[in-house]
RNA sequence: GGUCCCAUGGAGUAGUGGUUAGCUCGCCUCCCUCUCACGGAGGUCGCACGGGUUCGAAUCCCGUUGGGACUACCA
C-alpha cells in the first residue's frame, strides 16, 4: 500500500512536464528572472540548483525564464563552454524563455544575451556616470562613487539588513583596459533586461549593497533579490569545481536519471512540507515560492541522490531506461553493435528491479551477452563443492526434459521445487548452482526469470560448460 | 582582520510560545526471501552553549562558540 504510493508518485514525477501558467505576483507585474552563468568549462551543481530555483520560480509565476551568458572574462571563458551549459539545462529539463537554445538559435528580444556582445551598452552607462560626476578615472580604471551613507538591503529570503558604508571603497567598474567589470554589467543587463527577481547563490549577499548603490545611479528599479544557500561539501567546505559530485555532466554518464537529480535538488533548501521526498516537478512548481527557501546552507549528500535514483530507477519504463542503458553498455564494451530487441528488453526489465543506478549496468548484465563470462572466485568455491556439482547434475537432466515452451518462471519454479523435493534438498541447493553456472555470479536477478530470459537452448548450453569446467 | 549570513540527530528537512520534537536518507536488528534489491516491523542518533523575556521556549532577545560567504582592475 505505502509502496504503491511512492511508485505512483515516482512515475507521475517521471511523466514530461508541461509549463504551469501559475499566478502573477500581488504587484501584478510580470516576473522576469534570469540565470546568468559564466561558461568555464563545467555546468555546476550549485549554478544548476540556481537555474532550478529561477526556472521554478518563473513556472510558478508564469514569468519568463531568461538565460544569460556572463562571458566577459576573455582569459577564462570559451564558445564551446556554453554548450556544455546549454546541454546540461536541457538534460534537467529547464527550458529557457528568452536566450540561447540548445539548438543554436536565440530567443527573446532583449538580447543580445551574451555579455560579450553587450559591450557599446555598458559603454552608454559608464560614460554617464562620468558624466554625471558618479564615476571617475583612476589609474586608467574607471571607479564609481559609492555613496557613504548606510543603505537598506531587502531579500526575500534572508530578510532586510542595513549596510554601513562609511569604509566603503570606491568601486572599479571597467578596467585599464576598458572592458566592463561583473558588477557593472550584472546590474546593467538586469536593467536593460527587465529583470524583476534577482534569485542567485548567497555568496552574492555581500556583493548586493553594491548593485544596489549602481542601479540607484542609474536611477533605475531595483529588482527583488532572493539569495538562496549554498550547496557545501559533506565535510563543510563550499563546493567546488574539483569535488566530487560537482559537474552535472557527470550524473549523465554516470547513469544517474534527470528527474532524480532535479528531484534532489529541489530538496536542497527547499522542502514540501508534506513529508514528502520524491515528487513530480508539476507539483514543486506549483508549491515553489521564495519566501519558503532556507536560510542555511546544505550539505550535499550522494547517498540521497542514490536513494532517489533508485526510486526513479525502478519506476521508469524499459522504454525510458532503453536509451540511456544502450549507451552504457556499448560503451562499456558490454553491448554488441548489433543486438536482439526482445532479448535486450526483457533483460533490462528483470535487472532494473535490482539495482539504482546505470552505472552498475555493465556489471548486472554481461553476462546476457556473451559466453565467456568471468566467474566469482570465492562462489564457485562455496558454491561448486562436489554437492553441488552434483544437483547441477541432477538439474541439467531435469531442465533437459523441459520443451521451450515450457521454459518459463512460473513452470520453471514448479520444477525446481519438485526437484528439491524429490532429492530431499531446500531449492536453494539447486538455485545457487544453477545461478552461478549460468551467470558466473551469485547475485543477479530472480533465478526462474533469469532463466527465462536466457532462454532453454542457452541455459543448457552453460550449464554443460560450467559442469566441464568445474567437476574433478 | 573587517562586514554579512547561518545554526533541529551523520545528511536533507517539518516545526514559528504549550508536540511523548514529525518525516526521508544513512546506520543497526528482525521479518519476507533463490542471491541481491524491493517491501514490512523495530532500533540508533538531535533542538551548539550561556544568559535573559515568559506561567511556559527548538520557537522571541542578547552574548559565546561553531560553520559559511564576501572583502579583486574573477564571475
Amino acid at each position: 500500500m505505502e509502496r504503491k504510493r511512492w511508485r505512483r508518485a515516482v512515475e507521475d514525477a517521471t511523466e514530461s512536464c508541461p509549463i504551469h501558467h501559475g499566478h502573477l505576483n500581488s504587484e501584478m507585474e510580470s516576473v522576469r528572472v534570469r540565470f546568468a552563468p559564466s561558461p568555464t568549462g563545467m555546468f555546476h551543481i550549485g549554478s544548476a540548483r540556481t537555474a532550478l530555483f529561477n526556472w521554478l520560480y518563473a513556472r510558478h509565476t508564469g514569468g519568463a525564464f531568461i538565460l544569460r551568458i556572463e562571458d566577459t572574462d576573455a582569459a577564462r571563458n570559451k564558445p564551446e563552454y556554453v554548450d556544455v551549459i546549454l546541454q546540461g539545462l536541457k538534460w534537467l529539463g529547464m527550458d529557457a524563455d528568452e536566450g540561447p537554445q540548445p539548438d543554436g538559435s536565440i530567443k527573446g528580444d532583449k538580447g543580445p544575451y551574451f555579455q560579450s556582445q553587450r559591450g557599446e551598452i555598458y559603454k552608454k552607462y559608464v560614460d554617464r556616470l562620468l558624466a554625471e560626476g558618479k564615476a571617475y578615472e583612476s589609474d586608467g580604471a574607471i571607479r564609481f562613487r559609492v555613496p557613504k551613507t548606510p543603505i537598506d538591503v531587502p531579500d526575500l529570503i534572508c530578510g532586510d539588513r542595513q549596510i554601513d558604508r562609511a569604509n566603503e571603497p570606491d568601486l572599479v567598474i571597467q578596467r585599464k583596459d576598458g572592458s566592463p567589470v561583473f558588477h557593472l554589467v550584472n546590474v546593467v543587463d538586469d536593467i536593460e533586461m527587465n529583470v524583476t527577481h534577482v534569485i542567485r547563490g548567497e555568496d552574492h549577499l555581500s556583493n548586493t549593497h553594491k548593485h544596489l548603490a549602481l542601479i540607484e545611479a542609474f536611477g533605475a528599479k531595483a529588482p527583488h533579490y532572493a539569495h538562496i544557500p549554498l550547496i557545501l561539501n559533506p565535510n563543510g567546505s563550499k563546493m567546488s569545481k574539483r569535488d566530487v559530485g560537482a559537474s552535472i555532466a557527470d550524473y549523465k554518464e554516470q547513469g544517474y536519471l534527470h528527474e532524480a537529480v532535479r528531484n534532489y535538488l529541489c530538496l536542497l533548501g527547499w522542502s514540501p512540507k508534506d513529508n514528502r521526498e520524491v515528487l513530480p516537478i508539476e507539483e514543486v512548481i506549483a508549491k515553489f515560492d521564495l519566501p519558503q527557501v532556507n536560510r542555511s546552507n546544505a550539505h550535499f549528500d550522494l547517498n540521497k541522490l542514490f536513494w532517489i535514483n533508485g526510486e526513479y530507477f525502478r519506476a521508469a519504463s524499459i522504454e525510458a531506461l532503453e536509451p540511456l542503458a544502450v549507451e552504457i553498455l556499448q560503451k562499456g564494451g558490454v553491448l554488441p553493435e548489433s543486438y536482439d530487441p526482445a532479448y535486450f528488453r526483457a533483460a533490462l526489465s528483470i535487472v532494473k528491479e535490482k539495482i539504482k543506478l546505470g552505472r552498475e549496468l555493465p556489471e548486472w548484465m554481461g553476462y546476457f551477452f556473451r559466453e565467456d563470462f568471468e566467474f566469482e572466485e570465492a562462489a564457485v568455491k562455496k558454491v561448486f563443492t562436489p554437492e553441488g556439482l552434483g544437483h547441477l547434475a541432477q538439474l541439467r537432466v531435469r531442465l533437459a526434459t523441459l520443451d521451450a515452451t515450457k521454459f518459463n518462471a512460473a513452470d520453471l519454479e514448479a520444477e525446481f521445487k519438485a526437484l528439491a523435493a524429490a532429492i530431499g534438498q531446500k531449492v536453494g541447493a539447486l538455485i545457487h548452482p544453477a545461478r552461478l553456472a549460468v551467470s558466473g555470479r551469485s547475485v543477479g536477478p530472480s533465478l526462474y526469470h533469469l532463466l527465462e530470459v536466457l532462454g532453454r537452448e542457452r541455459v543448457l548450453a552453460r550449464i554443460d560448460r560450467a559442469e566441464q569446467k568445474f567437476s574433478k
